[in-house]
DNA sequence: ATAGCTAAGTAAACCGGTTAACCGACCACT
DNA sequence: AGTGGTCGGTTAACCGGTTTACTTAGCTAT
């Protein structure tokens, strides 16, 4: 364990200068370093066990090859409601490693409002930044640009700057005609309480796809559903406990999977069946979703394709091409995934 | 977006040196640094906005106040394998930043077999290492050490090295006593294939707690079990098969909670009911255990203590105090979560 | 008066690479 | 003989901090 050698230990033993072995070892001196002398400095750098400094290499390159993945990160959520996040951040690893860069993990909130703790982000150690569920407007979003560092947010479209996001109105679209096709016109979405159903996609969709259909919208059938306990007042449960059936939905879109699985316990409460009474449909194919019972029907993401969608654009980005002026934007597809738990409605 | 300012043009700006700007902000300088000066050179970074440039950082110190998470990443494995490993990944993060660490991901196989990489880990860029699941004679265990890396194995108990486990004895022998008292005494074991059954810690306890409850130990009963398909001849749905009925174990301890979630499939493809006809236990806890039907009785790893255990570990090893030369072992304690997959045997 | 100490700060080395600029030798060509 | 070009390197500056060793002024104690 003695010390680890340097390029200039390497140097002194094959008997050349720190340039041409710093040449040799990175090929940029090919053709300009005969044959010769290379295999001298190799073998002097094979017998030391030569291996660069990454950090000084780093700072003399300016240039970390380190992408930084900015994530929220809190202990007191269950990890069950993480269950996309954590698949998506999986893939990111993934695809930056495929590009032989390390991506390195930052907090998001609530440090982040702080303005103290951004020379922890932007300090070189990391060449850009991916951002999963950015605050469009927050300190991250807004200052690390300025600092001309590339930022990428995954998960969420923000006017101006580059993002990657899935197809959310497609995937609304696709399980409202699945619905449709079935034979469903009552159809209720159910979201946690802290979505903003006035601007997020995935309910502007919601709201228009039925119009496209020429089913009613019924703004008393978009609502709140928390984990169990604090959903029942203005909760789906009133949504099922009306006089006459036939006022009653007979479907219900989930925010994700992780809701539809609130949303399977509270239909159940109310004595009713998945899906020969409801059917349900979610959002993510989270692993649960195909062991839950029964199986869900969901809306795939497909996580790969957006973490190479996202470490694409960042390389990109690196690359320097004065192009990376104008914003870059990439809508993934999704998948309908159908499994048991929407069917024909009841008559 | 002008260049980012440096130590030097906040000392020239403050009229002082470099030295005494890096004193001042550093803390070092207390009781060195008069508050008068201290106000000029804060007043000149923060109107410079100065924020240190943390590989320069890095390179001075000799310390990044980053820990290298090594882990597998394969995208052809279906992510629903790898909830428990995701978890206990994000609990890894949460721990680490609450350090004021950040982590880096490096892969670990296939690259990992090869010599040539080994440079990409231990660069300095990284001040200690935490081998997720690392092969125990593999590169790596053996290599960082060497360099005077820290290492911490998790999930893998590694005679002389550090590492942090969950009690798998203590787990299996909970599930066993649970099954005992329900009356079980007919309990299978099933397994992926890629379990070696002689030496892994679970098979070993599962043997060894039949013994200590009186119960007989049936090789035959200790079984393989993949995805499905593969499954057939040398799987689960033989131990079912046989034909008279007093011969069937009543109860499978299954490896993790997927092939719990395997074994229920086979099971029912005997046309047998769970937990009516054969109880199911499983492993990990993860996030589908409790949404699966019926949801899975199942041995919780309480990833977020392992996570601090490896954390804390790996501090205490880069704290450098003499003491950190012999190896620190941490088994952290499991919980058997009761839920419905298992039931009093029939009959 | 002078050695000795402290407070307040600085110069310069250092960390371990990368890279721009330069240099000498040798050869070819005019 | 002089000019220019290529080959095969080297020197030294640089990246942006940290840290060691040293300085200088002012004060005290003897």
């Amino acid at each position: 364990m003695h010390k680890r050698p340097t390029l200039e230990d390497v140097a002194f033993a094959a008997g050349v200068s720190k340039t041409t072995v710093s040449l040799t070892l990175s090929g940029k001196g090919i053709n300009k370093i005969p044959s010769v002398t290379r295999e001298r400095v190799l073998a002097a750098a094979a017998k030391l066990q030569f291996r660069p400094h990454g950090v000084a290499r780093a700072l003399g390159r300016r240039r970390a090859d380190v992408l930084g993945v900015v994530c929220t990160l809190n202990p007191f959520v269950e990890l069950a409601h993480h269950a996309f996040e954590q698949s998506l951040l999986s893939a990111l690893f993934y695809q930056t490693l495929e590009y032989g860069y390390n991506p390195m993990i930052y907090a998001a909130s609530p440090i982040s409002a702080s303005k103290d703790v951004l020379p922890r982000y932007a300090d070189g150690r990391s060449d850009a930044f991916l951002l999963l569920y950015p605050e469009p407007a927050g300190m991250l979003m807004t200052c690390l640009p300025e600092m001309g560092m590339p930022v990428i947010a995954i998960c969420r479209q923000i006017d101006g700057a580059n993002w990657v996001d899935s197809d959310h109105t497609a995937g609304i679209d696709a399980s409202l005609a699945h619905l449709a096709e079935l034979g469903h016109r009552r159809i209720a979405y159910a979201a946690p309480s802290d979505v903003d159903f006035a601007s997020h996609g995935r309910v502007v969709a919601f709201r228009e796809g039925l119009l496209r259909l020429g089913l009613p919208v019924r703004e008393d059938w978009i609502v709140h559903c928390d984990s169990e306990g604090q959903s029942d007042e203005s909760g789906i449960g009133r949504l099922f406990s009306s006089a006459e059936n036939a006022e009653c939905p007979t479907a219900v879109l989930a925010w994700n999977d992780f809701t539809a699985g609130e949303v399977y316990k509270l239909i159940r409460k109310e004595g009713l069946r998945i899906p020969e009474d409801v059917s349900v449909i979610g959002f993510d194919d989270v692993p649960a979703a195909r062991v839950a019972s029964p199986p869900l029907t969901t809306v795939r993401q497909d996580v790969m394709l957006m973490a190479k969608a996202a470490v694409d654009m960042a390389m990109t980005a690196l690359s320097g091409t004065a192009s990376s002026e104008g914003a870059n934007c990439v809508l993934c597809p999704v998948n309908l995934i159908i499994r048991e738990s929407t069917a024909v409605p009841a008559a």
